[in-house]
RNA sequence: UCCUCGAUAGCUCAAUGGCAGAGCAUCCGGCUGUUAACCGGAGGGUUGUAGGUUCGAGUCCUACUCGGGGAGCCA
């Protein structure tokens, strides 16, 4: 049994507790411990949370959590307490507490934290359809009074400053559970098809495309960059391991002010040897449907908290819809969007080609001029590449990128010279292509970007605990 | 880097070129079933910065600073 009151529990002067006056000095209740009657580990009252609170209906029940809301007369007090588990409405009568605890918990700030002991029972006036009828209760520490974000509307930027604060809120606590979810489904469905996690490294000595601005760093006399993705390692790693994938943080430095753009974001990135281009696209489909069907069946509630009706995601069902580049540009021509053959599709045009379907769209063939040095062509037309890229609904911009990659030790080194890169970064990359060299295949998921269209979000941010944009990097 | 929009109380926002306001939050008081509870009262401002036009500028003009989202780039 948890010893939770100890040497901390403490009777303070009743003089200087439930005053109003003491928290215009709210310093002086720093790491203090308020409270009611004492609590110990013999009362009968069982520990749980808010999700689990309907397994103890009509039993004494222990709750832990944070003060989200209060609404009082004189006589009652109903407080909504959150754990991280969810929100629950708690109702303290003066009767029961007693004059002394009730004014204290009555004058307590948004965010105080609490132990509270109660009855649980059904009432369909109660938030959720439970409340517990408080018995006991004890305040773990008194919150100061000027706790920045109410329950009222407030700005992004406001909201930014606070998200160390913000992720509190029940929205924002259900964006962090979904895309925990979002990695936990892809870990699981990546391991049960016999690929292996092997990391890849964030400090790197050169970029790995030769196109994005990257964040550079000193390291011992000479510089280093952070990772922009971790695929030309999987590339060797392969070569150990058959199918692996490589999960964490890439950063681009891009100065880019878009609703979709992080400067610091997770990518997972699968890759396997022997891999050709149509059974990439086979697992993107795969990997994509598992993902939102355990998001479906494991975060309603989630789901619900942020305003997605699951129905749209029930939706994404294989097969996705599949479109050559060819023919997306000949469609966007023919809805009058100004693009030629060999262009690189822009934002405006890959949401058009997304609202062609409820469904995640495939683009193949593009262009190999546009596309990454390392793409394998089309073996019939050299001028497009094996390469497709995987366009979410609603405007969620491209949520996938992958393609076959150059076996060819020969094609190789013709690339890196076509698109100027220096040779002596790429030595050991070539290697790859001396010894045993296979086809091979992979692709990079954005964690935000899709837990973004999980969660039908506006910005990207929210989809990270603590995002970092051109203008932020803090908290 | 470019385009575009914005900056007024702690927060969200009002204010025809003419006395700077409301809701929430905070503080005081009231209320035994509230649902972003409600009712009464109080405190809270160098209107982003600097200059200009005007009898008079939150409002009009110029520059700057900071920020929003869009382009480019990409996940």
């Amino acid at each position: 049994m948890t010893r939770w009151i100890t040497s901390a529990t403490i009777d303070i002067d009743s003089d200087v507790l439930g005053r109003k006056a003491t928290l215009r000095a709210p310093e002086a209740l720093r790491g203090t411990w308020l409270g009611g009657k004492d609590m110990s580990e013999q009362t009968e009252a069982r520990d749980t949370t808010v999700s689990a609170v309907s397994e103890l209906d009509g039993k004494l029940a222990r709750l832990k959590g944070w003060l989200y809301n209060k609404r009082s007369s004189g006589k009652i007090l109903f407080m909504i307490i959150r754990d991280g588990t969810g929100v629950i409405q708690c109702v303290a009568t003066k009767n029961e507490m007693g004059e002394e605890l009730f004014r204290r918990l009555d004058g307590l700030h948004q965010e105080s934290s609490l132990i509270v002991e109660g009855l649980v029972h059904k009432d369909h006036r109660a938030p959720g359809g439970y409340e517990i009828q408080v018995k006991e209760c004890r305040v773990v520490s008194e919150a100061w009074p000027d706790y920045p974000i109410t329950l009222k509307e407030h700005g992004p930027e406001f909201l930014l400053d606070q998200r160390h604060l913000w992720i509190r809120t029940p929205t924002q606590r259900a964006i962090l559970a979904v895309r925990a979810e979002v990695m936990r489904s892809i870990r699981e469905f990546l391991d049960n098809d016999g690929f292996v996690e092997v990391s890849a490294p964030i400090l790197t000595p050169s970029a790995c495309e030769g196109t994005s601005t990257l964040f550079s760093t000193p390291y011992f006399g000479e510089k280093a960059y952070l990772s922009q993705s971790g695929q030309l390692y999987n590339e060797a790693t392969i070569m150990a391991l058959g199918k692996v994938y490589c999960f964490g943080p890439t950063f681009r430095a891009e100065k880019s002010k878009t609703r979709r753009h992080l400067t610091e974001f997770w990518m997972v990135e699968p890759e396997a040897a022997f891999m050709t281009f149509e059974e990439l696209l086979d697992l993107e489909e795969r990997m994509v449907t598992f993902v939102v069907r355990r998001v479906i069946d494991r975060c309603s509630k989630e789901l619900e908290q942020v305003g997605r009706d699951p129905k749209d995601l029930e939706r994404i069902v294989p097969p996705f819809p599949r479109m050559t580049y060819d023919d997306a540009v000949k469609l966007l021509q023919e809805n009058g969007i100004d693009i030629q053959w060999g262009d690189d599709f822009g934002s405006p045009h890959e949401t058009f080609l997304a609202s062609q379907s409820d469904k995640p769209v495939f683009v193949t063939g593009y262009p190999t001029k546009v596309k990454a040095f390392y793409m394998e062509p089309d073996p019939e037309r050299p001028e497009i590449v094996l390469a497709s890229d995987l366009l979410a609904p609603e405007g969620y911009g491209e949520i996938i990128g992958g393609s076959q990659r150059i076996h060819d030790y020969d094609l190789l080194v013709q690339r890196i010279k076509e698109h100027n890169l220096p040779m002596e970064a790429y030595d050991w990359y070539l290697d790859l292509r001396k010894f045993g060299t296979v086809p091979h295949s992979g692709f990079g998921l954005g964690i935000e970007r899709f837990v973004a269209w999980m969660c039908h979000l506006d910005h990207l941010r929210e989809a990270s605990p603590f995002p970092r944009m051109i203008t932020r990097m803090r908290p």
